[in-house]
DNA sequence: TTCGTAACACAACATTGTTGCAATTAATAA
DNA sequence: TTATTAATTGCAACAATGTTGTGTTACGAA
């Protein structure tokens, strides 16, 4: 971990009032890196022997709590995990682009330019969020095939 | 179960090339009496006594391939099932329309009427289908907690 | 009626997520 | 620096959901 992302996570947990710890850091780090969200089962392989299965589910809860990252439920149900953006907060989080799951990879995309259209709804439904999770093959997983 | 019902069940079955059997028919009673999808752990419950649990998890995998049913995932992760429009086929679900979550009862509503609105993707994403969950309040949680 | 296959029940297992509690550790104050 | 304390972690135990394998039962066609 280089020490100028090192400095970032720290203030992001000390901005959010959360210790720094090892751990979280980790966890940060590998959400950090990588272009697609990150499944749970991915994160327990890869950081799972050093850091408690438990702790990791709670740091994970704790940074959905605190509007750090947002969490996004695949085709399969598969929990998966992104770095939000940074005007989340505890209690609003701005996340309602559109999510895209790729079908070969299975991989998810947070498409952040791609927000979910208005929608009219039938009378009598209060509307408070909207989840929109578009199903195909990826630009990557496209290439690969051809 | 009344006896039209059953004859209309039995035709599902047979156009499916499916057998007809006890548990076929329940569950298919089950979701059809509902006004709101129905998940599986409800499922279970009423029906789990007389039919063995693998086997209800059968039936309905086989139900969804065939087109008799579709799944939807609510925002806990948890699996919902709903009779589909009788235009389905084992290859071809029809069945985007939106879905509604409540966030107090936690039902499952099947918006048929409400399709997703259409939506221009980032380059490079061949799309396929399409899944958006609404959360909120229903239209009964909301008169019974004014 | 016989026969082959589809459907079933039961057991065993895997994965994902939760809860309670004791031990440790990070942040702060002394 | 050391002491204090609340937050964090690890471990054990458990619950819920879903899958796989295998032997048995029962439909439906021949
Ligand atoms: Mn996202
Ligand atoms: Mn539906
Ligand atoms: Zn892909
Ligand atoms: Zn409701």
């Amino acid at each position: 971990m280089e020490n100028i992302k090192i400095q970032k996570y720290e203030d992001l947990l000390l901005k959010n009032g959360l210790k720094r710890t090892g751990a979280r850091l980790q966890v940060l780090d590998v959400l950090s890196n990588r272009n697609s969200a990150t499944s749970q089962p991915y994160l327990e392989n890869i950081i799972g022997k050093a850091i408690d299965r438990v702790t990791l589910y709670r740091i994970l809860k704790t940074f959905e709590e605190k509007g750090i990252i947002h969490r996004i439920l695949d085709n399969q149900g598969t929990a998966n995990y992104a770095i939000c953006s940074n005007s989340c907060t505890a209690h609003n989080h701005h996340d309602e682009h559109v999510h895209f799951n790729c079908n070969n990879c299975l991989k998810v995309y947070c498409l952040a330019e791609t927000k979910i259209p208005p929608l009219k709804m039938p009378a009598g439904f209060e509307v408070y969020s909207m989840n929109l999770i578009v199903s195909g093959i990826c630009k990557d997983c496209k290439q690969h095939t051809n």
